[in-house]
This record gives structure tokens, sequence and C-alpha cells, in this order.
RNA sequence: GGAGUGGUAGUUCAGCUGGUUAGAAUGCCUGCCUGUCACGCAGGAGGUCGCGGGUUCGAGUCCCGUCCAUUCCGCCA
């Protein structure tokens, strides 16, 4: 027998017993007379004694020779400690070894195997496998575990379908570039990786499974994040014969849930905001709704005072920061900056301090007089011991720059607690988004996206302004998830088509499967799909998703422990009948 | 494609305006130690300063190029 009990699972009732356990050396500390090994598993750490006089001289010696990260399997009987450790929860008892087997030796680990590691990111990517003996890594993958069977549990309980679509499909221009698989037996085409199985997940509607979901790996070639991986995992979601309010109401069901057994936090309604109000707030459609900050409107107020930035400006903004009048210059001229930096790019940033006894000290003081700045603090609602930030410009432009200092400001107050959840739907957004490079009207969305009926009249005169039956869920700032009502009928999705500058022959060849399936009786539906990693990241408190994905890729999509991609082999690439145009050396 | 930051011992880092033999902590090895649990004490080994070129009497340090990592912008229907 290998083990009778894991290394997370003995207790004082246990004393007396004899017991064999199995696991992982994490550290050997020799006092002399008395050797102490922890010995680790997935399920915890027990103390093992190896004691002179009373273990005999062959058994220490073997305990002496012990390294890190040796497997071993020891036998012996569970006895009390004299010296109790709280911090564990094996901490009252240890074992005093009568057996001890080397299963197999380990090489002096590239860095240290224990919660508070010495390794780099680098590194412990290469060795991933040692990285994750780590607790705090290895919880991440539980709790990944955890919300995957809890996410199961609440669809299968709504009676949602899970169907696995296929993963070599057919490349399409739009959206993201697609990952490509050679085929073989037919030279010269390729698969592609699906970027997320959207028209398979329709065409399921049509077939009348008509609650669907996946937990399915999507994929998209395009450049890293520390939230982005080229692979990276979906809660794809479909429902027929609903509107926007049914698949709102369900996946906010879910979320709860995941929340509810998962954090054990009980989430009260998901406040709504649509997509122009986010904009115009928060200067965002991803808005972190933990912290207020919202932006003001100051142009009318603060123009014609011969200040020329402002007076030249297509908008003024201000927000107002909480308690920070009293930032020093030296704050004041680090965030100033920090928000010329090429990223952001702001020209300047102009502040109000509103000090305690009713004074107002700004970095315009030439330009505006007492009642000005208190004009500008009212409008804001500001208080004494508030700080006011403006930024002038053109509208879109310091629009997103306020939204990075607004979120900086939130960290800078700490305004941004990890162990606070506030999700927050974003509705009514556009459904044609201009691109200046290619000249025409891309879908926000996808082009499967219906219009607001409302606003179907402008989708000649005015495409732009056209909203969208479409969604996103925001937990924390973070795009969570983002869906819509698709649009069920050939002629609409045609139109769509249409606008969207496809010829007809293009949009038959790419997606004739589609509209031709719409002739055959396809229910109105919608739907929506959630970024896994990105939720379970923000339910560990994490930034990077990295450490819930169990083996990720770096910044530049290599994986540094099996080392792909790689070249293959010239018989390989005859074979598939490809010629490469770069030879790697 | 662009910008920032970094690359020095197994590891994490320090190394100033260029100056003699490149340091610390930790890990590793050896010895001592009977209640440790970040054990302690004493000793020891360990370096292509990412790579290539240049400036200089002299380069870890300055300059140019390049590679790698990382964060961000673009990109991500």
């Amino acid at each position: 027998m290998l083990r009778s009990h894991t290394c997370g699972e003995l207790r004082l009732v246990d004393v007396d017993n004899e017991v064999t356990l199995s696991g992982w050396v994490q550290r050997v500390r020799n006092k002399g007379g008395l050797i102490w090994v922890d010995l680790r598993d997935r399920y915890g750490l027990t103390q093992l004694i190896f004691e002179e006089g009373s273990s005999d001289e062959f058994l220490l010696k073997k305990a002496a020779g012990l390294g890190r990260e040796f497997v071993v399997k020891a036998t012996g009987k569970v006895i009390e400690r004299t010296a109790k450790n709280d911090k564990i929860p094996t901490g009252a008892i240890e074992v005093k070894v009568a057996q001890l087997e080397i299963l197999n030796k380990a090489k002096v680990p590239p860095f240290i195997i224990e919660d508070e590691t010495d390794g780099g990111e680098d590194l412990r990517m290469k060795y991933r496998y040692l990285d994750l003996r780590r607790k705090t890594v290895r919880e991440k993958l539980q709790l990944r575990h955890h919300m995957m069977q809890e996410t199961r549990k609440f669809m299968d309980s709504l009676e949602f379908i899970e169907v696995e679509t296929p993963v070599l499909i057919k490349s399409t221009p739009e959206g993201a570039r697609d990952f490509v698989v050679p085929s073989r037996i037919n030279p010269g085409e390729f698969y592609a990786l699906p970027q997320s199985p959207q028209t398979f997940k329709q065409l399921l509607m049509v077939s009348g499974f008509d609650r669907y979901f996946q937990i399915v790996k999507c994929f998209r070639d395009e450049d890293l994040r520390a939230d982005r991986q080229p692979e990276f995992t979906q809660i794809d979601c479909e429902m027929a014969f609903v509107e926007q309010e049914d698949i709102l109401q369900t996946f906010e069901g879910l979320i709860k849930h995941l929340f509810s057994t998962v954090k054990k936090v009980e989430l009260g309604e998901v406040p709504r905001i649509t997509f122009s109000d986010a904009i115009k707030l928060y200067g965002s459609d991803k808005p972190d709704i933990r912290f207020g900050m919202t932006f003001t409107e100051l142009t009318s107020l603060a123009q014609h005072r011969n200040f020329n930035v402002f007076d030249s400006a297509g908008l003024i903004l201000g927000i107002c920061a909480p308690g920070a009048a009293e930032y020093t210059r030296k704050q004041l001229d680090e965030l100033t900056n920090w928000i010329k930096r090429p990223q952001i790019g702001a020209k300047g940033l102009v502040y109000v301090k509103c000090h305690l006894d009713g004074t107002f000290k700004s970095s315009v003081d030439k330009f505006y007089n007492q009642e000005d700045l208190k004009a500008w603090a009212d409008k804001m609602g500001a208080k004494a011991g508030d700080l006011l930030l403006l930024l002038s410009g053109e509208a879109n432009t310091i629009r997103k720059q306020m939204a990075e200092l607004r979120l900086r400001m939130g960290e800078e107050l700490n305004l941004r607690d990890r162990n606070i959840f506030k999700p927050l739907w974003v509705v009514d957004f556009p459904l044609l988004e201009w691109d200046d490079e290619s000249q025409r009207y891309h879908a926000m969305h996808h082009p499967f996206t219906s219009p607001n009926p409302a606003d179907i009249p402008l989708l000649e005169s005015d495409p732009g302004a056209v909203r969208a039956n479409a969604y996103d869920l925001v937990i924390n700032g973070v795009e969570i998830g983002g869906g819509s009502i698709r649009i069920h009928d050939k002629a609409n999705q045609q139109k769509m088509f249409q606008h969207l500058g496809f010829t007809h022959e293009e949009a038959q060849k790419q997606f004739g499967f589609l509209l031709e399936a719409f002739e055959y009786g396809a229910p109105p539906h919608g739907g929506i799909a959630f970024g896994f990693d990105r939720l379970c990241a923000i339910f560990g408190g994490s930034d990077s998703i990295r450490d819930y994905i169990a083996f990720p890729k770096n910044n530049s999509g290599r994986d540094v422990m099996i080392d792909s991609p790689s070249a293959i082999a010239a018989e390989q690439l005859e074979e598939l009948s490809i010629q490469l145009a770069v030879k790697k050396g």
C-alpha cells in the first residue's frame, strides 16, 4: 500500500494509529538528534519525525539524506506533538516514522516550491509542472474546477444541453485573425480553429435545441495581454424563443449562482447602463462601478475666460477625487506626467484643490477667480477636501484619457477593492462601428446581431446611430461576457451582410449554410458568451488570467515548457503541400 | 507594427558621475546542534554581467545593433 491517508487529513483523533503517507519532501529540518521532514501532497502538509535513540541509525541517515522534492513513502505511528503548530491543520500531530522508502529522487528544483516562491514568471512557466505543486497556484486551478462544476450544475438545472461543436472549421475574414490548420487530404486547403462556436450554436437553435451551452476552447491569433491568451475558454450559451430580457435574467442568475456557491457572496440585482451613458459618465464601455468619480461636463461653464486651452476645446471634462485635496505638488506633477505619456497622450492636466476653509487653489488661477472655481466644484458635487481634475480637448480623445485617469485615481484612493464585486449590464450597444482603415462599417459585436427595431429606419440614413440588441456583462471594469439577440431570417441577415460591405457572392460563400438554414424554420434566438478565464481571475482577485490556466502561453504566444510553436519536418510540409516563404533558422 | 521597463551567482536583486579582486539575501554543499516548523550557528562552492559591435588607457556601467521577457497602445467581429 502506498498510502493510507493524505498529507492533509491527520488530526489529534488519529493519535496512536499506524499510517502510511506518500508525498513530496518540502523541507528537511535537521536538528542533530531530531530530524523533521515536511511531507506535502495536494491535500496538505504533514510533519514526519525521526529521533536519535528511538529511531534506528540507518533510518536516521536515510532521513538526513532526503532532498527537496524527493518522493517518499513513510509508515509510522501518529503521535501528538510536544510543540504544536497552529498555522497548519495537521499542526497538532506528527508521524513517528518506522519505515521510509524513497520512491524517487529529485534534482534540486530551480526555484523554491512554497507559497512564497523566489521564481520569476519565466522560470515558473518553463517548469510549470513544479509551479503547479505550489499551494497558491493549485488553489487557483481548484477555483476554476469549482466554477466549472457549478456552471454545469446551474445550466443543467435550467435544461440547457451541453453540445460539443467542431474545432476544425472554416476561416472567415471578419473579426480576429484565425489560426489555421492545413488539410493533408485536401491539398492547399485549410481548416480554421473557431474564434467562437457562433454559427454552430445558431444552427443548434434551428435544430430545436432551444437551450444550449458549452464550456469551450476558442482561438484568436491576435497579440496577447495579461488577460488575453491565444486559446481561451468560454461559457458559450444560446437560447431560442427569447428576448433580450430573458437572456439578461437567465445569465444574471448564473452569475449570482457562481458568486453565491463559489465565493459565498450574495449579489443584489445587477444594474444596467446604456452604452451611451457609460461613455458619457465613465468614458468607457466597461466601467468599473465600484467607485463613483463620474464625469462632469464643464464646457459651457469654463469657457470664455481667456484660457485658450479651454476655449479651443471641444469638450471639458472633470472628475472629483474625494478627499484628495492634500495631494502634493509632486503627486500632481506625477499624475500630469503619467497622463502625458504617449500611451495616454493628454496635453496637460488642470487641477483644483477644494480646501477645507472653503477656498480653492488651482493650476489655472490666472484665468479663473474663486467664484468660477466654486461654480465648477458645485456642478461636480465636490465637497471641501476634494480634488478636481480637468481635461480638455477633442471629445472622444479626452473621454478615453479621463477614463484612464479615473481608474488610476480609483486605484490611488483604494477604491478598487478586490473583495468587492460590482457587476453591470451595458446595453444598447451600437450595431455598427466605422473603421477608418477599411473605410467601411464593421459589426461592433458580430454580423449576426439584430438591430433595435426602433432604429431600423436609420440603417440607411445614419448607420452609426443604430442601436443593437446587444449587451455586455462587466464586473469591476472587466468585460466578462457579451451577446446579442440574433437575426433569424434570411432577408434581414442578407441585408446586414450588405451593410457590412459583403457582396452577395461573398455572403453566400462564407455563410450560405446559415442563410439556407434560416429558410427552414429558424426560431427567434439569442445568446451570450462569457470569458471563463477572466471570470476565474476576477473571482480569484487577479489581473492576469495566466495562473488560472494550467499551461498558459507567454506574451509571444509561446509555451516555453514544451517549446511550441516549433518548426516541422520537411516531410510533414511536403505531405501538407506547404512551402515556406521564410525559413526559420 | 509602436512605446515603456527589465536581462548581473541555481534564484530574487544591489552595483552611484566609467576605475583595481562584481556584492547581498536566499538556495546548494560540509560540519555542529533533541522540539524545529522562514530552525539556529560555523565554514565552503557558485559569475560568458543576454548576445554582437563601438567609444575609452580602462565598460556590468556610455553609444549602436540584436535577442529574450514583461506591461501598455494598435489589434482582439
